[in-house]
DNA sequence: GTGACGATGTATCGGTCCGATACATCGTCG
DNA sequence: CGACGATGTATCGGACCGATACATCGTCAC
């Protein structure tokens, strides 16, 4: 799941990892808490191992200290051609992990380079798994309510909530997703601009309700 | 995290790994997917060697089959006094990770095992967290809007949300536990009633379904 | 009757990720 | 001028997952 996050974020601009941490955690703030560097050093390695990043050279810009005190620190990654591919083949291959909670959040985040038939398969196997979770949850508040305990029940009642309300939002997507409109977007022309490639969706209504 | 559900589980009744999956997975279902045994089974282990769990000899009855296949499988485990008392210990200090998601669902799970003023602090604790990634959230959906493509916008809005609705579902909580009153406390005198006590359920009728 | 299948049941292995910790530089403010 | 917080790289032990293997038992279709 890392490795497709830092491949995503990286095909954006060269950083170092510092810098991908913040980013990694403004981009999915939503999903999971920051992440750790006791995974994100080693994972870099890894990847540059593979050969789907390499480190680039810190532009000089001339004006620069040259080398007086070595220069330690501040390692940039690039992505190279090959990242690129993995990424792409990343997107393409869904497993079951696409559709758990992290798994979906971090492609979900990066929808914006996934093309539209991959992003309604996505969207409808995690609206399946959470309908799945959504089931064992009444079974266990109609069945088995008597074996739990008021804050067991309280629990899995708040939970069963979340459910159906992730479903209510996903089905939204999915027909925003059939029809061809974009997410939400209000802020038209803004967002989508950056990232050259991928049909960052078209123009698209904005209905919301928002305060 | 695994440790204190094992202990708080076998603390209402003995149980073999199998069984303790599924009650597991009944018990946190709202919280997360179904446990391992590639973590169940050497936790277990571990468990036992603290002298925390025992496997239990499993009640012959008299008219069971004698030894002719040599009953192998089904290992029971029941808790010690040292294991309750390293599962009060578990209770009574919160740590960090008593905040996150895991965490805090666990912790809520027991919550029937938990004397008040321990729920409370608890429940505050992951109030302060869960507005603290709240406030992250909106942060980055005001200031840092442009840089962000439209999906990972309603991404980061849909997760705000569910912080919102979590916050508001916590003050509930917090204000019944002030006025102690049982969480939602339909079912008057069955489960929650006393939610102060600190053995198995109220009655002492054994709910067992043994074939 | 038999054999395919699903539930029950225990167990290991490789790999991902976290949390704590260590260490070093830099700018700023009291 | 020294304390402090942000920036920055790195390692280590441990928790947990997913795949896999293997064995028993009951049931139902053929």
């Amino acid at each position: 799941m890392l490795e497709f996050a830092i491949l995503g974020l990286l095909q954006e601009a060269p950083m170092h990892g510092y810098e991908l941490r913040k980013e990694l955690t403004a981009k999915l703030g939503a999903i999971r808490a920051a992440i750790s560097y006791g995974t994100l050093y080693p994972t870099l390695r890894r990847l540059q191992a593979a050969g789907w990043i390499t480190e680039a050279n810190e532009t000089p810009t001339a004006s620069d200290v040259p080398a007086l005190t070595s220069r330690r620190g501040r390692v940039v990654y690039e992505i190279t051609a090959e990242g690129k591919e993995r990424f792409a083949q990343l997107i393409a291959q869904a497993g079951p992990e696409t559709y758990d909670d992290t798994g979906f959040g971090v492609h979900f985040a990066f929808f914006a380079r996934t093309d539209q038939a991959t992003r309604l398969r996505i969207l409808e196997g995690r609206r399946r798994k959470i309908e799945e979770r959504r089931e064992g949850l009444r079974d266990v508040l109609g069945r088995a309510a008597e074996r739990l305990d008021a804050y067991t029940m309280e629990l899995q009642r708040h939970g069963l909530e979340a459910c159906e309300r992730e479903v209510r939002w996903l089905e939204e997507l999915i027909a925003n997703e059939r029809s061809g409109r974009a997410p939400t977007a209000p802020t038209t022309g803004a967002a989508g601009g950056r990232p050259e490639d991928n049909s960052p969706p078209p123009p698209g209504e904005s209905r919301k309700e928002r305060p």
